[in-house]
Order: C-alpha cells, then sequence, then structure tokens
DNA sequence: AATTTTTCTGAAAGTTTTATGAAAGGGAGT
DNA sequence: ACTCCCTTTCATAAAACTTTCAGAAAAATT
C-alpha cells in the first residue's frame, strides 16, 4: 500500500484528492503548506508527494527544493492554469509531473499511478479486482469488460461510467452524483452528456443493458436482478 | 450526530432546512446574515454550513471567504436562479455544492450527506435503510419496493411519498405536511393531488395498501398493524 | 333522513424527463 | 495539417409521470 501526502490550503482540493486517492487503495496524509509538508516529511517516508504551488508560508517550489535535499520522493506538482507555467515546465525544482488545476480527478490518479510506478518502490495498489455476474465480468484493474468470454471493447468515458455504477451496484445514483464522480467535480457542461453516455454503454453491454435501470427524476441504478 | 449551521436572512427558508435537517438526524443552528455566521463559526465548529448569497450585513460569498480563513467546514451555497451564478460555479469562493432557489428539500438534503459523507468528518446519520413489515420490504438507498420478493415498481412520486411515509411510520401526518414535505414548500396546486397519489399508491401496494390508513379532516398515516 | 363535508376514483389534459440519432467539437497520433 | 476516434451538444421523438377535474362514495353533522 503506498502512501502519499497531499500538501495543499484549500481544504476541498484535499478532501477531493484524499478522497480519490484512498478510493484507489492508497494511504493519504495531508499538509496545508510547505512548511508543514517538510516537516512531515523529516519524520516519515511517501511514496509520493502532491503539492500545490501557490501556498501561504511556504510555497511549493520553495518545499520542493527543501525536501529534495533530504528525500528522493517523487513529487507532482499542482498549479492554476498559467501560474508559473514555465518553472513548472521545466522541471527545475525536480518534480516528477505537473498538473494543472482544475484538474480531473481521474487524470490525476492515472498520474499519481504512472509516477509511482515508474518509482518502482512502492507496490501499486491493490483493489478488488473482478465483478462477475452470469456471463458478465468487469476486470477493475484490467480496465476490461467481457460477455459470455468475448471481449468487449468499450471508450475511456464508457470503462469509468460503467465501472462506477458496478462499484456502487444496487445503490440509486443521481445524475449530479454520477456526473460529479464520473466527471469530475467541475464538469458543468450539457444535461443530456450522462443520457448520451448512458445510451452507449447499454448498446456496450447488450442483453446486459438490462442491469442498468433509470430511475427517473432521480438517476440510474445498475443492478443483478 | 452532525452539526449543521443554517444562514439565511428568511425566517421561513430556515425554518424548512431547520425542519428537514432535523428530521435526517442532524443538529441545527441558526443565523440571519454573514456577520453572525462568521461569529458563531469562531465559537464552534459545524460538520456543514448552508449559507444564501444574497443577505444583508454580509453576503454569503464575503462570509464564505471568511470563515475559510479560520475553518475548513464544508459550505453548501444557496441562490435564486441566475444568480451569481458563474461565481458560484466556478467554485471560486471555495463551496462545496450549491443548490438554487426554490430548492427541493429532499435534493439539498441529499447534497448534505454527500458533503458530509465526503468530508469524512461527521458520522452520517444512520437511518435505517431497509425497512421489512412480512413480505413488505422498502430499501432506501436503493429506493425499491418488493413484495413477497417480487419487485414492485412505481413512479419518482410515489416512491417519494411512500418512502416519507414509511420513515415516519404510526404517525399521523397531516395532508399540509405530506404535501409540504414531499411536494415541498412551494408547491401551490390543486387539493386533491395528494389524493390522487394516495390512490395510486395504495393501487401499486395491492395487498398493503391496509398499511395506508386514512385520517378524515387530517391525513394520513403508514402504519404496521 | 337530509345535508354537508371530506375523500376516492377514473379519465383526460398537461408537463417533465429520458432516449436517440445526427452532427459538431476536440485531442492524440501520424 | 490531416485523420481517426471519442466526447459533447443539440434537436426531436418518445415515454413516463403529474395534475386537474368532476362525479361518486363515504363519513360526519344537523
Amino acid at each position: 500500500m503506498s502512501k502519499i501526502l497531499v500538501v495543499d490550503d484549500e481544504f476541498r482540493i484535499r478532501q477531493i484528492i484524499r478522497k480519490y486517492a484512498e478510493f484507489e487503495g492508497y494511504e493519504v496524509e495531508e499538509a496545508t503548506d510547505g512548511m508543514q509538508a517538510i516537516a512531515i516529511c523529516r519524520q516519515k517516508e511517501f511514496d509520493l508527494i502532491i503539492m500545490d504551488v501557490m501556498m501561504p508560508e511556504l510555497d511549493g517550489f520553495s518545499a520542493c527544493r527543501e525536501i529534495r535535499k533530504f528525500r528522493d520522493t517523487p513529487i507532482i506538482m499542482l498549479s492554476a492554469r498559467g501560474e508559473e507555467y514555465d518553472k513548472i515546465h521545466g522541471f527545475e525544482l525536480g518534480s516528477d509531473d505537473y498538473v494543472v488545476k482544475p484538474f480531473s480527478p481521474k487524470e490525476l490518479m492515472m498520474r499519481v499511478g504512472a509516477v509511482i510506478k515508474r518509482s518502482g518502490k512502492g507496490a501499486e495498489p491493490q483493489k478488488n479486482d473482478v465483478f462477475t455476474y452470469e456471463g458478465l465480468e468487469v476486470n477493475f484493474s484490467a480496465r476490461t469488460v467481457t460477455i459470455d468470454g468475448k471481449r468487449v471493447e468499450m471508450t475511456p468515458k464508457e470503462y469509468d461510467l460503467f465501472f462506477y455504477m458496478v462499484r456502487n451496484k444496487g445503490i440509486a445514483l443521481t445524475r449530479e452524483s454520477l456526473i460529479s464522480e464520473v466527471w469530475g467535480y467541475d464538469f458543468f457542461g450539457d444535461e443530456r452528456t450522462l443520457d448520451t453516455h448512458i445510451k452507449l454503454l447499454r448498446k456496450s453491454l447488450g442483453d446486459y443493458s438490462r442491469c442498468i435501470v433509470t430511475l427517473r427524476g432521480v438517476g440510474y441504478r445498475f443492478e443483478t436482478v
């Protein structure tokens, strides 16, 4: 189980990252500014640090430089669009990757996975891997779906949506929660986008589309009869 | 038991939110403007703040910003449709969610539950997720009803009405309270609408329609003999 | 028993919500 | 810059649900 340190002054951001990271099976700790981050890092080793650039007390760049004096921990920097772009891009401060705010949690998690894998230290998190129901098999970590032994190809969004629904099987999921979980907390697109993806997903599922139930006025539910 | 602070200058709104929140098992305090909210927050910690945007003295945005300086409490903003839409949507003020007035209490409470759960601090109030009586089974989180193992399909209003009655089983519910709880505080339709939905609900419940008792001159009650 | 009040019911009209197909938009790779 | 594939938007169609209304029925009152 890999350990991640999240450093950001905004509670909301820490909260979002924690939620997604824990969902992926990581262990999360938090710090609200650079000074605190350094202090925590002196005591404890992490497999990855996710750090905001703009923070009170001590900014992300300085903290990063300081931590690098005694630790090799991979660091992913977060920054508002345009903010100090050059510096980040140049990786002059020794960060391993950077992500622009507002970020898509999914994308951040992919980077997290990539960086940790690359660093080769932390073990990739183990999650409950396979869900089966009759001829339907969903392999979360392989990111595959098979029906009657036959592989079903899906688009990324279909996987995201479907996996989220399967992981929450038997629970009424509101449109709002589906959108904010699958698209991210900052998606404000068309109301009908979700419908369209449900449509595509149902098409991909063929016979098993019966598992996706419309809850009028609420949202959808994945159920195994 | 999670604590919620409701900030709104309209008594009516505070009253409605208090009522619903207490019904869901939260503890509620009130403030009538931003200044007061800040003062209360300095003294006490809440698990969630529900705050109106438009208020005398100090508006919701400013109050939100101020409170964020010393507290991480999740905040849900309330605003009239169209009002400051952009700001809210941009999450620039650090609120965790927003709800447009006039809101449906049901939707607001779902968001409250989601935000509090997400923040992970306050314990989610335990509502029994499944209610059973003889062959009748009501699963609130799945939003399903089964009779003798057989799924009963209902319309949205039937679910809302029925779930509300079951959650208040054994209690006399006045027509007024049923309407304002299920339809919302701003429903001004026909007197007979409730009757019609009770009729439909009874039809769906078949044998178990005996559990819905008419209280002449008052309203209805759900009872398990 | 007649009258008044309240609830029940079925049908029709009205509204809202979801499904769908086509097309436009976007991004990664060539 | 072009192509391909995926995502999103949009307009329309199709369901599904809600509300209204008026007459019947039931209960309470006079």
